[in-house]
DNA sequence: GACCAGGTATTGC
DNA sequence: GCAATACATGGT
């Protein structure tokens, strides 16, 4: 029995732009150039299937996690019993490296935009009008204004100095993998455009770590409400999978029960 | 027509 | 170091 999973909650999270809801529950998304077609409420089935039961990380044990998560803070019970299907992608480091360059002061509808032009653009097509995400290296041989026509805006230089940096090795992402948490942020920070959030960002749903613990607007405010004076680190190894609760508990659940009443700050 | 969006680089104190 | 400010673009 498959625990702790749901699709909609996962696909829909923030981590990811190249999945689609259709009618009915049908989700399809572009990963590692190919097009998959996925059913909600038939989650088990994806057990069957060896790349995508690792892409949405079904062999890890999820209800351990969140035990052991509000064990050691029970403030995170509700937050983590709301947001429970979500699950940490596998996804490609390089696609979620630039996809979260892009997402820098952006919303979520152009993000997915501005990907499925930038795909249309420079990546591989292997389908009628379905296209792979670009290479490293066929970003890197685009030009600024050539990314900027795409709408990436003020972030063109910066997805091009990832490209270079990527592609050139300056920057390999398979190493950062294995780096010590600081080791690895600095060694993305040192592309143009990526920040703590966006190193962070890149560094959970990219090369899956789940030590990191991006911290945008919303977890800012959110820590500094219910967990003032708490470090992220503090929420142990699985801090990012805690970090994605609260990211949604809080995006979500918030806007039927407001909180900010004392008598809720307790228990997100 | 301001204001905002899963921030970052730059500038000024 | 830390608080402002500009930055492209499209949607309310």
């Amino acid at each position: 029995m498959l625990k702790d999973f749901n699709l909609a909650q996962t696909l829909d999270c923030g981590q990811c732009f190249r999945w689609q809801r259709s009618e009915n529950g049908v989700w399809q998304g572009i990963v590692n150039g190919k097009q998959f077609v996925v059913q909600e409420g038939e989650e088990e089935a994806l057990l069957q299937d060896a790349f995508l039961s690792h892409y949405f990380d079904l062999e890890r044990d999820y209800p351990a996690i969140r035990r052991a998560l509000v064990k050691t803070t029970p403030e995170l019970e509700k937050a983590s019993e709301f947001a429970c299907g979500i699950r940490i992608l596998n996804q490609d480091p390089w696609e979620a490296l630039c996809s979260f360059i892009i997402s820098q002061n952006n919303n979520i509808p152009r993000i997915k935009g501005i990907i499925s032009r930038l795909c249309a653009a420079c990546g591989e097509p292997f389908e009628q009008g379905v296209y792979d995400f670009p290479s490293a290296k066929s970003l890197a041989a685009a030009t600024e204004e050539q990314l900027r026509a795409l709408g990436t805006g003020f972030r063109a230089p910066y997805l091009l100095d990832a490209a270079r940096k990527v592609a050139g090795r300056q920057v390999n992402l398979e190493q950062v993998r294995a780096m010590p948490l600081d080791e690895a942020r600095e060694t993305l920070m040192q592309i143009k455009g990526v920040g703590p959030k966006v190193a962070d960002c890149a560094l959970l749903y990219g090369l899956h770590r789940l030590d990191a613990f991006p911290a945008d607007v919303w977890i800012k405010r959110a820590m500094a409400t219910y967990f003032p004076g708490k470090s992220p680190e503090e929420f142990g190894p699985n801090a990012g999978i805690a970090q994605q609760y609260l990211f949604h508990y809080i995006r979500c659940a918030e806007q039927e029960a407001p909180v900010g009443e004392s008598a809720n700050a307790q228990a997100v």
